[in-house]
RNA sequence: GGGCAGGUGGCAGAGUGGUCAAUUGCAACAGGCUGUAAACCUGUCGGAUUAAUUUCCUACAUAGGUUCGAACCCUAUCCUGCCCA
């Protein structure tokens, strides 16, 4: 195997364990077993997943196989720890439809064909969940099987993980079921490798990798070869701070819409730009690292290279048209502070009073949760018509006509409704 | 099974009968400065309502109770942590 192959699933990875095994799996030729593990949930995807998509893609483009793992299995029991508390207890149909939902956003990075991607349920051999194994009755996880599972490690072994030795000292409760959870997973490459012969590397985030290491040892204690772990560096989101994730709001969804895309990529602190680079885009490493030099010694504009990252990865998951419009928009509107050319509009009529209440107008149309905040954003001076700052929501209907905006980055034109 | 301490707004964490829509920090939002970066400064941050921080409603685990009045007291229930067994 050449060592460009190498490079390439070397690239951006925070840890192999071992290189040594990879490199010797890898040059043997054969097409190797990759696992990655995913959440039931129901996904909307986000740069952040694709750093660990990207990678299975790039054992893809080497000729090895991918089975995505959905971990449903306790999302049909419903996680009793008190973080997850009001999370929902799926059903077997729903997980069906959110691993559609998944394949049909995956289709945008991964090869789909059977050579190259199999989804697999945990919930198969946890629980014999689907109505196909249920009928068959191949097999349950039943009490000889926990048994077994659970005499092999020893509860320091477990709590000696990061996060629940932190939460346990934090007097945090840290329930059962998630102790047992490393187990599971492993067991996981286990079943993969009965299956499938053999369960080659595993990947996953750097917060994983007590899992993954898991998968190696039981894997072994099973008779199995163990799986490589590989990892990868969690991406921070928009904020620059905390790991990306939809529900802290700092995530760029590759379903974003171009213009939105791009703005979000914009507003990413610069120093993320190196490692945006690095693991979401496919940008020679050479250049990524003279640039990294330019930026540090100052010799480039960190904005226009942030252009560049932009650019580059709207065209990734749209089109570099779209990039290209994307970014001219960018510049219209927010360094030259001009309108832009494509807004929503929003159908509006008087009242008796041949008047137009924007405070009941942008509750109406989703611009503000509550009058309250909408009255705050005006006297805050954040709604501008026209590009006049709104100084009083009753405004007549003529007026009102035109250009709606809220905030720095929320515009809307009023039109007209037809009588 | 026994004892103790707890459950407060997105999170952390004050408050322990009226002056509490609830100190403070973080997050978030807006304005200023900018490169829709960071940092910084200012303000906002349950809902409705008002000329007004005006009035009203909902909220401090859940359900009842005491009281003119309860996040705060009592009872029951659920949940969490610690110690003992």
């Amino acid at each position: 195997m050449s060592d460009s192959a190498l490079d390439l699933i070397r690239r951006g990875v925070a840890d192999i364990i071992s290189e040594k095994d990879l490199k010797e799996r890898m040059d043997a030729g054969r097409p190797m077993v990759i696992k990655a593990g995913f959440d039931p949930t129901a996904p909307d995807l986000h740069l952040g997943h694709t750093v660990l998509l990207r990678k299975l893609r790039h054992f893809q483009d080497l000729g090895h196989k991918v089975i995505f793992l959905i971990g449903d299995a306790t999302g049909l029991i419903g996680d009793p720890s008190g973080q997850s508390k009001t999370r929902k207890v799926l059903t077997w149909e729903e997980v069906r439809e959110n691993a559609a939902t998944y394949q049909q956003q995956v289709k945008k990075l991964l090869l789909m064909g059977p050579k190259s991607f199999e989804v697999r349920y945990n919930s198969e051999w946890v629980f014999g969940a689907s109505p196909q194994m249920r009928s068959t009755g191949l097999e349950v996880f039943d009490f000889s099987k926990f048994v077994e599972l659970a005499s092999l490690t020893t509860v320091a072994r477990i709590i000696e993980r990061d996060d629940f030795s932190k939460r346990l000292a934090a007097g945090k409760p840290v329930s059962f079921l998630e102790l047992f959870y490393p187990l599971m997973q492993g067991y996981d490459s286990v079943k993969i490798a009965e299956q499938h012969g053999t369960c080659d590397v595993e990947l996953g985030g750097t917060d994983q990798t007590f899992n993954l290491l898991m998968g190696r040892e039981l894997l072994k204690a099973y008779g199995h070869q163990p799986q490589i772990v590989l990892t990868l560096p969690l991406l921070e989101g928009t904020d620059g701070v905390a790991k990306m994730s939809k529900s802290l709001n700092n995530h760029i969804g590759i379903q974003d819409p171009p213009n939105e895309m791009f703005g979000k990529i914009m507003s990413i602190p610069d120093s993320l730009i190196v490692k945006y680079f690095t693991l979401l885009t496919d940008v020679d490493v050479a250049w990524i690292e003279s640039t990294a030099a330019d930026l540090s010694n100052k010799a480039v504009n960190p904005r226009d290279v942030k252009l560049e990252l932009a650019s580059v990865i709207v065209s990734m998951y749209h089109t570099s048209d779209a990039a290209e419009g994307a970014k001219e928009e960018f510049l219209r509107v927010f360094s030259n502070k001009e309108l832009p050319t494509d807004m929503a509009e929003v159908e509006i009529k008087s009242d008796a009073d041949g008047q137009v209440n924007l405070i009941e107008l942008m509750v109406c149309v989703n611009l503000t949760n509550s009058k309250g905040e909408a009255r705050r954003l005006i006297r805050q001076g954040a709604v501008k018509l026209n590009g006049e700052k709104v100084e009083q929501p009753q405004v007549s209907l003529e007026k009102a006509l035109g250009t709606l905006q809220v905030g720095p980055r929320t515009f809307r034109k009023l039109i007209e409704a037809p009588k």
